[in-house]
DNA sequence: CGGGATCCCCCGCGATACTG
DNA sequence: CAGTATCGCGGGGGATCCCG
């Protein structure tokens, strides 16, 4: 699997796992990733447990998760204080607030069209029962 | 759960599971339903079969369900035509192609970034191992 | 050809307990 | 406070069979 260099594959494949966009679509199919994003870009730098508050329903698990994925793609910064207690802080770097841009558009896509989309579910559910 | 409405909750909440761009990230989250836009954007309408091969890896049960979804969502239009043996056409829709526009700047926003989250990678594995 | 229905397995994720 | 480690299950999704 991962079919890799078999055939020379027309110049830019998006269908094909290795392909930029697809790779992209893995980080921010990730919910909390992308939400981790948004709170980050809007409330600035934030603490694990404010984060934790903040993104409600996400488990210690999977917050901790998804900010080590983060933090490996280059998207926020770990910043440890050796207080007493210790304390952390993320924060979004210039690649992870160049991506909460593109995310933005999404966020208003969404505000403009999900009416239309809710329409056209009630539209489906009425005609297929 | 998918508590609804028992405060008035804050204005806008993205970290809310009703808000629009959650629901959003929901749909595009799904990766045969994000290749299915570019797909149908890049080629025009295209059929079952040709969605199956293009998709290379997607299960029958999977392309048939994104496409259900997609079309209760608006997004796409479904033809039937009934020849023998029968044919059928997917294609966007304009709701659809509005989105294929912002799928679009992701899909920049990859190709443009992409290698530095690569290199980011590489360095936080090359530290914690 | 374009699916629907079923079976079944795997692992993503929550819950819980423990640590520096 | 900010995590790590372990267990257990539920359901997402592949494989297979069948149908109009």
């Amino acid at each position: 699997m991962t079919a890799s260099a078999q055939r020379p594959a027309p110049q830019f494949n998006a269908f094909a796992a290795s392909c930029p966009s697809r790779r992209l679509l893995d980080t921010i199919g990730d919910k909390w990733v992308s939400l981790l994003i948004v709170a980050l870009g809007l409330r600035g730098p934030l603490r694990y447990s404010e984060l934790s508050s903040q993104l409600e329903g996400v488990s210690q698990k999977m917050l901790t998760q998804s900010l080590r994925r983060m933090e490996r793609d280059g998207l926020v910064t770990r910043t440890l204080t050796p207080s007493m207690p210790v304390r952390v802080d993320y924060e979004l770097t210039s690649l992870g607030r160049s991506l909460l841009v593109v995310m933005s558009q999404l966020k208003e896509w969404a505000e403009l069209h999900m009416p239309e989309v809710d329409a056209s579910r009630a539209a489906y559910d009425a005609d297929h029962r």
